[in-house]
RNA sequence: GGGCCUGUAGCUCAAUGGUCAGAGCAGGGCGCUCAUAACGCCUUGGUUGGGGGUUCGAGUCCCUCCGGGCCUACCA
């Protein structure tokens, strides 16, 4: 048994996250710490809402709230969300949280202390009507290149070209229109990442078996150019992490907070000691994952995200834990993901483009998703989502497959010998070829499983419930049950173990179609298989069982239309 | 502009430089009747984006051209 610790990228505040965000992250990090889970192993799975930076203030003044509240209530919508996608979080936490505050102000200190802060006195454009700073994308104008009259300050939509907010011709906000705008001077903390570049180098040069899109990301940063450089962890905003050198103030930092990119990871931490919290459990509790002098030598973390994410995990966050001169753990793998795009083109929230989280559980279960994502996951390169696709995956795998399959054995068992798993009969060459065939493929499934090839232990899983379906046509118990009662009753009983051997195997991808498989078949049995004839016998003869209703209705060619046409959005 | 990824069957994807480039779906044929008209077996289908090169041997390595995508550090 061993522990492993897992987080997924945190997904930002401001609204639901769409389907593209859930396979990136969230999703295939919930299969792996199902999987090990399932083999018994201890695992710690953590994720939490990015709460802070200018996105969030601005959301919630778009919707007429305090930040504080604003950012209470969409946690709660994400994390009920999530509850309802099976995301199997040992906490979701917050990265407003008091916890993440503590360590966040002692990372600062701990760096300060160590000499890899430095402050900078720097110009940024003011926006006196809106009373903050404006980020470089918050200021809009003309582009001096190409004309485009809604250029923003950090680079020209419509020419491509890179920009300076001082470049644009009649620059404006973009929060609120106002060209009352004057250039004022403010001082910035940065995280010497310059100075700390060939230990980071280092560490991800040891890294030989990071996916090529990971270390390749890295390498980017680290070399491009004049190579890696210092990074602004502060900012002039009211929402956020008070700046402090551990509990103490930062003279002249005073009403300026920490940057959501310094805070957002450590809430990986922080979010471990918000759950021990709520369990009622001591410091020791968490600091034993994160400690390497406190227990967490032994610990192997697994992070997931999208590839938008890696240059923070692969750099910053890894900046600040070495910075620190602590024992921190520092992550062992990182599984990075491409992108999902929806039928041609991109999820986009403000055109009303593609199926977000909510979205996509009002219409079907969260199994039929988590199937389809997961089994056409962004792994290689992005992928892409259409109707026709979902609709003829599911429909096969799922209906077609591994429902028909519980469906067929559970209904013929009932008609001949009712619902109870029926006595007599021994195994015959059949039988042990079946069992042969399920140990080659479920010792795949595992390989794949342990390391994190998502696709592949997708189509290993569908093969070993294809087997399913071949031992029944061939075994054919309906013809043996004429002939000899006691053969189809042996047949019958290896059946009805495969539906539990099913479900404990498919549980990582589709929990609740797991359950209801479980419970169907009237155990809580959910050891994962050692000896193949061992778990084929799980289910004695004479165990009572009951028969499902249709695990997976199919997508039919109306409901596909209909929701192609709901979900295009609009085109511009 | 620079960098990275990518292009394989109608579709979605596999193939440590080494048999005849493989699966699933879709298409065609046969079988079965327990089952959600489901399942099983067989089968059609590829000049691996184009061109050049290295090698005994290239989908794989190199060059070049074409197409798609992402990143480029003050959004997160």
């Amino acid at each position: 048994m061993a522990r492993h610790l897992i987080t997924s990228a945190i997904p930002y505040i401001n609204g639901i996250k769409h389907l593209g965000n859930l396979v990136g992250s969230q999703l295939p990090a919930d299969l792996f710490a199902r999987y090990l889970r399932g083999r018994g192993h201890e695992v710690m799975f953590i994720c939490a809402t990015d709460e802070h930076g200018t996105p969030a203030e601005l959301a919630a003044a778009k919707a007429g709230q305090p930040v504080e509240v604003f950012c209470a209530e969409m946690h709660e919508v994400q994390a009920e969300i999530a509850r309802n996608f099976g995301l199997s979080f040992d906490h979701f936490g917050r990265s407003s949280s008091q916890r993440n505050h503590g360590l966040t102000q002692h990372f600062a200190g701990k760096l300060d202390e160590n000499g890899w802060i430095s402050e900078v006195e720097e110009k940024q454009v003011y926006s006196i009507d809106d009373g903050r700073f404006l980020p470089d994308r918050y200021i809009e104008g003309t582009c001096p290149n190409c004309g485009y009259d809604k250029a923003r300050g950090d680079q020209c939509e419509n020419c491509t070209k890179q920009l300076d907010p001082t470049d644009l011709i009649d620059p404006r906000s973009a929060i609120s229109g106002s060209t009352n705008l004057e250039v004022r001077t403010t001082k910035h903390l940065y995280l010497r990442q310059r100075a700390l570049k060939d230990q980071i180098a280092a560490w991800i040069d040891s890294k030989t078996d990071w996916p090529i899109l990971t270390t390749s990301i890295a390498r980017k940063w680290l070399n491009d150019g004049d190579g890696l450089q210092d990074r602004g962890i502060t900012r002039d905003l009211h929402w956020g992490i008070p700046v402090k050198k551990g509990d103490q103030p930062w003279p002249g930092m005073e009403g300026k907070v920490f940057y959501v990119w310094f805070d957002a990871p450590i809430e990986y931490i922080a979010a471990t000691a918000e759950g021990t919290d709520r369990r009622g459990e001591p410091d020791s509790a968490w600091r034993r994952w994160w400690r390497l002098d406190e227990g967490a030598g032994d610990v192997t973390y697994t992070q997931f995200m999208g590839k938008d994410n890696v240059p923070f995990h692969t750099l910053s966050f890894p900046a600040t834990i070495i910075g620190s001169g602590e024992p921190w753990k520092l992550v062992d793998y990182i599984k990075s993901f491409n992108y999902l795009t929806y039928d041609g083109g991109q999820f986009s929230t403000s055109q009303g483009r593609g199926v977000f989280m909510d979205q996509a559980l009002s219409i079907l279960p969260a199994d039929y998703w988590r199937w389809w994502l997961l089994s056409h996951a962004p792994e290689s390169g992005d992928s892409e989502f259409t109707w026709d696709n979902f609709q003829q995956s599911v429909n096969k795998d799922l209906a077609d497959v591994l429902g028909n399959f519980v469906s067929r054995i559970t209904k013929f068992c009932r008609s001949k010998f009712g619902e109870v798993v029926p006595e007599g009969g021994s195994y015959g060459p059949e039988e042990e070829a079946l069992i042969a065939a399920l140990a080659t493929r479920i010792h795949a499934y595992e390989g794949f499983m342990d390391h994190m090839e998502v696709r592949k232990s997708a189509a290993e899983l569908r093969a070993i419930w294809v087997l399913g379906n071949e031992y029944l046509q061939s075994a054919a118990p309906w013809s043996t049950y004429k002939t000899d009662p006691e053969k189809a009753a042996m047949q019958v009983r290896l059946g009805l173990n495969l539906i539990r051997l099913y479900a404990v195997l498919s549980a990582p991808f589709i929990p609740f179609a797991a359950d209801q498989m479980l419970a169907a078949m009237g155990t809580g049995n959910r050891d994962w298989p050692g000896d193949i004839a061992t778990a084929l016998q799980a289910l004695p003869a004479g165990h009572a069982f009951t028969t499902p209703d249709v695990m997976f209705a199919k997508i039919s060619d109306e409901q596909r239309d209909e929701w192609q046409e709901r979900f295009k959005g609009i085109r511009s």
